[in-house]
DNA sequence: CTTACGTATCGACATTTCTCGATATATAAG
DNA sequence: CTTATATATCGAGAAATGTCGATACGTAAG
């Protein structure tokens, strides 16, 4: 749990008006913000791997098969490297599963809930509009 | 539709042995790439929206409910540019709703699809360990 | 063993993003 | 009107991230 700074104290004394009463309220916040944070860092990299352009492209790409990088830069039309580095970041995100056959690499989605959480994310920016 | 540049046919055409069949199936790579990437854009604001701890704790903390910036920034223990800052974001994204009150913002989560994004992650970040 | 090819990694540069103090805006109270 | 308070915006520095050519690694073929 976060220390209880005296800015917080400070702050929510004068709202308030009673000190006492005042870190009572923060501890309940602050026991909150702790349920939380335990498990936000995970997430967070879930969702670093989705938020790039050039990686969403793929995983779209990929619910239609699997596919080596070389046809994935093709696609995409983007360097060799450039897309050699955005797969190992979905990989290590847990998004994509790598299968090597001699010296072909071929990715597919890792699960479901990838297809899942893209669903989502759509109907999100629909609702923006 | 992106152009067919020559270095893809190039790439392609010594992988198949034939120039043409390698057009034709960078043709195919490209529109199915062309499909996905209208839409890319605007998933991705919402993933980079949620792909910060700061305001994945923000809108986990939301799912108890309303809460105005100055309880948010105790819970988080965060300046108060610093969280107004996140919830600007959040805002743009349309994953919160604002609700003004006198001199205070209430914020509250935008729609149920949020909620069920996070629980996605969850689970894909569960299934990597 | 040498060569060719598919992929991964490195390294440097450019861009974006986060953070937070300072300042501006808005509302309410005296 | 002046003051206090809640929030938003600004601006600058720091850190993280994307891009891509160059290079390294691994496998297969000659």
């Amino acid at each position: 749990m976060p220390e209880i700074t005296d800015r917080s104290v400070e702050k929510l004394a004068r709202l308030i008006g009673d000190e006492e009463r005042a870190r009572l309220k923060i501890q309940r916040l602050r026991s909150l913000a702790d349920l939380i944070e335990s498990d936000v860092q995970d997430e967070v990299s879930i969702f670093k791997a989705l938020s790039d352009p050039c990686r969403l492209a793929i995983l779209k790409l990929l619910q239609n098969g699997e596919f080596c990088v070389c046809e994935i830069m093709i696609a995409l039309d983007r360097p060799q490297s450039t897309t050699s580095h955005h797969l190992s970041i979905l990989k290590d995100a847990g998004l994509i599963k790598e299968r090597k056959v001699g010296k072909w690499s071929n990715y597919r989605l890792a699960d479901g809930a990838v297809i899942e959480i893209m669903n989502q994310a759509r109907l999100l920016s629909r609702l923006q509009k």
